[in-house]
DNA sequence: GCTTGTACTTGAAACGCATCAAAGGGGCCG
DNA sequence: CGGCCCCTTTGATGCGTTTCAAGTACAAGC
């Protein structure tokens, strides 16, 4: 039980400590035999590494640190997903914790994974969009996820304006002249969502366009009085087009408009505009705009990437002089890169009920309710 | 850019090392204005303790890491919550790793966890149920969730064949005299769950049961098409009550019941038996049984406390004898103590359409198909 | 036999911090 | 004024690694 440290492996080895040390880490270094010999005492030995002894020694280990606002949430989840296959891709770890909402433990988290000497850490954050300036200037490597603000730093986020303008082009094809978007904009996302709509439709001033407020959660509950309210209009004065901003909302008005007799999509088509995967196991299908959250967890380990790549960090270099040994420090100024990605979102077509949470790959189909 | 150390700040400050120190971990032990002083220093310079250092120096830290097989599975997520909850309120940190259903890279990030000196260590495994029996010798606290194994150590698992047992009774309750279970028993998790409704019908011979297998995995479309088998039948062969093992499978046989012009739950009630929180979002509402992943996560975080508390942890002491500084290991002998738990599954009848995936807590109506 | 290489291996130094015995400083009592 | 005790601060020490200059052994070339 006691643990088994390096030293412990190289004397009962017979080799010396620094020998083991390369048995771990530059293999190449080393007498095919006395690897072999090595390895074997490490495991007869049952060693573990110690984490904390190897980043003190020798700097960042290859590990990012994410911190999500829930984990609760599809969007947050492919966010996870893609970032962990691109950090596995480049030999990385990523190690993930929940704020849980809270502002201070975000931040707690955070400020863990910088002392961790992880390579770089990832935040989706949850609060103001200027959020936490002081933090663009730590020692880490860091990216924002999907947050809309100006601030300097690197930060990947979904373009929710395309989100808009992508649903409202569907709907323009599928022949609309009436379209209803039904939904609060509560957040700076939906908000640039129904911006987006609007713009695409600046160019059709023949289409008729409403917004229908939701209740303060955007809930199915919500969306199926307001589909009651759609159904009970007169036939001329009822959309052909209702755009959920949320894909419970859009559900809702489904349940709502078939439960009173008015039949989808045949006299009203129904959209989502907030492709969440993970909501659909088992339920119906619905066409939706997806934030590409996979897309973006890749795309925040790949700026990671090019962080880590570009600045040569921080190094000290011990130089020798006499006997007498002095410790120079060699910082390689880093250029102060800002950069920021937005990427595009997708329509998400789903016509069975069987939901693929792990890719953002495109469907073929359209769902039953277009 | 250059990293900010604690002598920085105690130069910064004009105190010693080792009261930034005390700062940082006893603060109760400086006077309030050198306290101040020093946090003042601490904020101005962007200090961030090394958590490398702070942890190979002091011991373990006060964290858990917990490795999923997964991070989209609901019942993980539940598991990640229950656990969060429970290690934030003993102050302690919570890491998530996704396994990625893995046994390589679950066996990775476990090591990784151990050599980091986390205090804990959570796993969900994925593989055998006696999976790697040599990670029980580990020097760190280790709970298994969700495994079914009589294997030393501790661990936390749903009661699944309790889990069949309640469904079965609820049908008995509801008057059911011809139950179908719908659904492949791939997993141990499944066959324990139909073992469980056959000991429950088994005090009642004169209700008729039969089980039919599904495809592989066990999806929505699987259960449509069954649900349209048991609708093709003469009415007097058609079950009363039928289980899906999974929800989707429970939510594909309404569906083709429904098609056919079934009516349920007037002609045939429907209930599942995987209760999964996430996938219901916008969903229709469906009776199941949970497996109580939230508690399942609590419980294994107490263990690990009750694992911290009771071994007093092997610690080096520092005697001087003479002017010599001589080190002594005092180990206490840690109790070899095996604790295992069953966490008894609980009934889940949603009525309405917003999931709540944060708690366990009961609902009270029972769903729309039972 | 001696030199120059080549191929491994060695071990001391440093990484940044927590710890704790010892030192310092101030108040109180005799 | 000296001795004691208590409260606070100090700083040397070690935690388990990685690193890298220096060391060793052996082979080849002259």
């Amino acid at each position: 039980m006691a643990k088994v440290k390096i030293s412990d492996v190289a004397h009962e080895a017979g080799v010396s400590l620094g020998t083991v040390s390369n048995a771990l880490n530059h293999p190449e270094k080393l007498r095919p035999e006395t690897l072999k010999l090595i390895n074997e005492t490490i495991n007869r030995l049952g060693y573990l590494p110690n984490q904390s002894a190897r980043q003190l020694a020798g700097g960042a280990t290859k590990s990012f640190g994410l911190v999500l606002p829930r984990l609760d949430h599809g969007f947050s989840l492919q966010i996870a997903s893609g970032a962990h296959n691109e950090a596995r891709k480049h030999g990385y770890d990523l190690l993930i914790a929940n704020a849980d909402n809270d502002d201070i433990l975000q931040d707690h988290y955070l400020r863990y994974f910088m002392g961790t000497q992880m390579s770089g850490v990832m935040v989706q954050p949850m609060a103001s969009p200027d959020w936490h300036p002081a933090m663009t200037k730590m020692p880490v490597p860091i990216v924002h996820l999907d947050i809309h603000c100006s601030a300097p730093g690197y930060y990947v986020a979904a373009d929710n304006e395309a989100q808009g303008r992508i649903i409202a082009e569907l709907a323009i094809a599928r022949g609309a002249r009436h379209i209803t978007v039904v939904g609060r904009a509560a957040f700076m996302q939906l908000t640039l969502r129904v911006l987006g709509i609007h713009k695409a439709l600046a160019l059709h001033p023949d289409i008729k366009i409403e917004v229908i407020d939701a209740g303060e959660w955007n809930t199915a509950a919500d969306g199926y009085s307001i589909g009651a309210q759609i159904a009970g209009r007169p036939a001329d004065e009822r959309p052909d087009f209702v755009v959920g901003l949320t894909d419970v909302l859009a559900s809702g008005v489904i349940s709502a408009l078939v439960d009173k007799g008015i039949s989808v999509p045949e006299q009203v088509r129904v959209a989502g505009c907030d492709g969440n995967p993970l909501a659909w196991s088992g339920s119906v299908p619905l066409t939706t705009v997806a934030p590409p959250g996979y897309e973006i967890g890749r795309k925040g380990v790949q700026l990671l990437m090019e962080q880590i790549e570009n600045k040569v960090p921080t190094k000290t270099k011990h130089i020798h002089v006499g006997s007498a040994a002095r410790t120079v420090t060699a910082v390689t100024a880093a250029e102060d890169i800002n950069r920021q990605e937005l990427v595009r979102p997708f329509l998400l077509e789903r016509a069975s009920t069987q939901a693929s949470t792990q890719t953002d790959a495109t469907a073929i189909n359209l769902g039953a309710y277009l």
